[in-house]
DNA sequence: ATTACTAGAATTCGAGTAG
DNA sequence: TCTACTCGAATTCTAGTAA
């Protein structure tokens, strides 16, 4: 089972270079970074492997490894959470209900030309679907507020000769799990928002239409 | 001794709310979160507590923690390294403003264990002084962020029985001029920097105490 | 020099439970 | 309910060492 300390050697692996082509590595050395012993590292490195989150191969005497896809995933959550912490000292709370909306976020979602930049600027890999949630009108000019504000701009593309808009994104939580709130760049008025996760969110927090979700958005 | 797990314990923490105000936690329910029982989120919390991580009370049958300044340094290097992941910052910037010394600046570059490493690996034969330079508090977080990093490490040595410890410099522009940071191996927290250069850097940029300076650190 | 195995030592865990 | 102690069990460590 992944542990801390997994993570931790990603970390070291990563900040060594390991993120997107194969390094040298010591097992001594990075032992001695991490304060633990060569065999240690040894083992931890292996168990990296088993886990497909590093690639591993020998380099004479020595080993050289990259992460993965699923280790990188694993390192852009964290950056997630110090990003909130961080980076994200304003944030609005906003509250509404479920709803069942035209089935058009899933279209969208999965057009390449979104979809690799959800990836890249939001740190996950959305399931293919939105959450369609209506605002409670108390919360309504907070909506607002945030149409006015750039958030993450995801550009638009063109594709099989047709054009999307230029979209933007907040990070955010609902009902405590990560997710992003995006909107059109340029939307007019609607009480109603979309929420995409990583996870499929009306199965993961059990909700269906009319349950009542908070919203956390990070500014 | 601090282990990845406590910095996680933090990070957990920071994530509920306890980066600047007491948070109620229930060791039952973070340790859920974290993937351990409850008897080792108390012992956790309590290790937190005892290294001065965290500050601890009673919040009637619960507990209430809030991180302490050290333990949010800890936080904010590890978001360091997540940043330089992701973001891979080539260069520092710092602003403070100048200091007067204790004139020991002097006395230590003209050692000739330092003196002949900074030529060496510094390329330039330092004027024999440092100029001090008080950090402004917005950017200490990045002054320890490079208190993490190795550096260029300058050895340390014995002469006339006196010990001189490991250094570590980092190539940089004060004012657009070539300088050099320098800091021990392992410091302590501080926020003054000593800066040093070919040049006399108070006459070269006509510096006095109190002037603004901006240092480019490169990484 | 390396990496990584074995095996005994050291540490850490959590069930049980007191307060 | 809570937190947090004890203590036997489980896990994880590193020294020794082979390759």
């Amino acid at each position: 089972m992944i542990d801390f300390r997994h993570i931790y050697m990603l970390k070291e692996i990563a900040l060594i270079g390991g993120k997107d082509k194969f390094v040298e590595i010591s097992t001594s050395k990075i032992g001695e970074k991490m304060g633990i012993s060569q065999q240690t590292a040894s083992r931890w490195i292996t168990e990296l492997f088993n886990m497909d989150l590093v690639q591993k191969k020998r380099s004479g005497r020595k080993i050289a490894v990259k992460i993965t896809r699923k280790g990188m995933d694993i390192l852009r959550r964290e950056s997630f959470d110090y990003r909130r912490i961080f980076e994200s000292p304003e944030y609005i709370e906003l509250t509404g209900e479920v709803i069942t909306g035209l089935g058009e976020g899933r279209y969208y979602i999965t057009r390449k030309g979104y979809y690799n930049q959800i990836k890249e600027k939001l740190f996950f890999e959305p399931y293919p679907g939105t959450l369609n949630v209506r605002i409670y009108p108390g919360d309504l000019d907070k909506v607002n507020f945030l149409r006015s504000l750039p958030g993450i701009s995801l550009k638009g593309f063109v594709s099989q000769g047709r054009t999307f808009g230029n979209v933007k994104a907040f990070l955010s939580t609902i009902n405590g799990v990560e997710a992003a709130l995006i909107m059109p760049d340029r939307s007019h008025y609607t009480d109603v928002i979309e929420v995409i996760s990583r996870d499929n969110l009306r199965k993961k927090l059990k909700l269906e239409d009319g349950s009542t979700v908070d919203i956390v958005v990070y500014l």
